[in-house]
DNA sequence: TGACTAAACTAATGTCATTAGTTATTATAC
DNA sequence: GTATAATAACTAATGACATTAGTTTAGTCA
């Protein structure tokens, strides 16, 4: 018996995602973790310090990807493109990891300094793609938790099917990105 | 002993509220509220179904919520005015009962009957602001879910304490509501 | 080879939700 | 007013889960 399994927490932390991804955040648990990893459930306390540790790793984790998957899609744009485009891929992120990103929503505050640094970083992005329109440093801050609060309200809306409406959905962002957009360059 | 507590639903609905509230809506347990109202975890099946039952109760019960707050809130105002007042009534009830909303937020999905009927008020609510704008339904509908992701979004950003620069907030709010009003009035 | 490190294990505890079955209180019917 | 029915409380039991303590054993390295 205990063969060794070869874990770490990588291992850990990519079969969590994959349960929430799959089953939802609400059943990743560690005892459905130890059994996807032929495993006993205190065995996974070598590689992490309990169920809440886990959560904030998702968490991480979820940010680092968003701000992976928007820097890849503003390649090449700027301006109200790169807007655009970072608000599609923050979403499509959503839509291709429901699970994950939901592990951030679930999470009761987002102090865990881990946490903050990744979410720090995603706001820098943002910051970048708004040097274009030269605002103000507190303009621009203002802008940030506008287009963060857009894109979370309707990534999160559209995974709970709080859109019930028979409408094209990738319409609905669009035109509210872009109204957006055109409110700021018309202000 | 067995003295009656005089418990129903509503009641039971009211203790879990304000658990919710002061404590989070992660420490709403049945053991957590059968100890509030002096009686047996058991007993609350008397009255609710179950904790899964009580989450939606507390889902629908929101929605109930935001939706007063919103029509107190544009008495006597139309247009931008009513749009903007409906909003901050919208964060404002977030601030004010953030584990209440909470429940909503971490129900994994909006399908109950029962709260996608509140859900729907809030929805034609909404439409209902937006008559002065003489838009076509299909326009409206995505002005709506552009509304709701916006101050859903800001509303669980913040209270996530995900907003971490100095910065006021309710100038966030209103600059973003009013961006994206002036982005609508001059498409 | 021998000693150390660490990854697995077993065992135990405590919290929680839920169900089944029981008792006792309140309301209703007569 | 008393008998009966409905129901709100209870006790007891089960099963899922997270977590901690202590143990064994598999790799690693001097």
């Amino acid at each position: 018996m205990a063969i060794r399994q070869g874990l770490d927490s990588e291992t850990v932390l990519l079969a969590a995602i994959e349960i929430a991804d799959q089953q939802g955040i609400e059943l990743v648990t560690l005892a459905a973790l130890a059994a996807k990893l032929n495993v006993k459930t205190p065995s996974l306390y070598n590689h992490i310090k309990g169920l809440p540790d886990l959560r904030k790793l998702m968490s991480q984790r979820s940010l680092q990807h968003i701000r992976e998957a928007m820097v890849e899609a503003v390649l090449g744009k700027s301006g109200e493109d790169a807007l655009l485009a970072a608000g599609f891929a923050y979403v499509n992120f959503v839509r291709k990891q429901p699970g994950l990103y939901d592990a951030m929503a679930a999470l009761p505050d987002l102090e865990d300094p881990q946490v903050k640094e990744a979410s720090t970083q995603v706001v820098m992005f943002i910051l970048r793609l708004l040097e274009p329109y030269h605002l103000s440093e507190e303009d621009a801050l203002h802008v940030v938790r506008g287009f963060r609060s857009i894109v979370h309200g309707f990534a999160s809306l559209e995974m709970k099917n709080g859109f019930r409406m028979n409408l094209e959905r990738d319409e609905s962002l669009r035109r509210l990105l872009t109204t957006y957009l055109r409110g700021m360059a018309k202000g």
